[in-house]
DNA sequence: TTGAATTCGGACAATTTTATCCTATTAATA
DNA sequence: TATTAATAGGATAAAATTGTCCGAATTCAA
């Protein structure tokens, strides 16, 4: 469905999100670990979500990543994933045809359309702080 | 949503099918160009697609792939893409989690079950005849 | 002001996916 | 039986994705 890249960073996302809630600034060590990434290959998605202003990153000592308190109600799981993967989830054509719509449809096209739309919709509707919910209370995980 | 390869697949199946029931047997040339595919990466992809049961080859000078005209309302979408994609399309965690069910879902565990099942149940549905249906009329399109 | 802790960014490496090439095998037909 | 047209299958190559390394820049604190 997501891309690797992405998947970390809907976990780092939601580990941030998390600490935040709890006014705590995270090191890139600190949410690898956390969610079971590569180091270095986190760093690089971090970073993408730091320029999609999606988190936001300190430089130096005691520094991290950390998202504003009010903003974690109001971002989407739709940004995150958008800022990785960009629209490809829902935009392109099961069967990857560059001309497909409703004029020129593929032959799954109707079949896939209320999939998509019920995907785009979970996506822009699933905030940052309903996917956090779970954690406090050991409902969710993020490891393995 | 589908690896290349499987799109591939399925395209060239819904073609197969389609010239089937008209009962013309076709070469890996002719689906290549009608599909607008890479000829030889196809060729593997067909050769699972053989394997599976899901189409015939006959070897040697016209020879060429095919699909038993009863056997064309009977195979189902899932059954392409399980067998060039595997389950995952399905199965797998929104966020790669390898445990996660249930009991220990991840955070968006619960936002994906119905959109999996949706298309689960679309794929298991979905007919190679249907998808053929289009085709005739000019109604729908394999290339671009 | 120096050192340590940290993110940033570029270059590189490994792995997976996609794609190509070439030979072997098979079957029709001249 | 020889030739030709086709699929089968192994080896290799190219491209994309995933992952690593290292130095630069920044900030805190001793």
């Amino acid at each position: 469905m997501f891309s690797k890249a992405c998947e970390y960073g809907i976990k780092a996302t939601i580990y941030i999100a998390h600490q935040s809630l709890e006014s705590n600034r995270v090191s890139l060590k600190g949410i690898a670990e956390e969610i079971n990434s590569p180091e270095a290959f986190t760093a690089k998605i971090l970073q993408q979500l730091v320029k999609n202003n999606i988190i936001d990153s300190v430089k130096g000592a005691m520094g991290g990543f950390q998202i504003d308190k009010d903003e974690i109600s109001k971002i989407k799981l739709s940004q995150i994933v958008y800022a990785i993967d960009g629209n490809k989830v829902y935009t392109g054509c099961g069967l990857g045809l560059h001309t497909c719509n409703d004029k020129k449809p593929c032959p799954v096209h109707d079949n896939f359309i209320s999939i998509r739309n019920d995907l785009k919709k979970m996506l822009e509707t699933t905030s940052l702080l309903t996917m956090t919910k779970g954690l406090d209370v050991g409902l969710t995980y993020l490891k393995r």
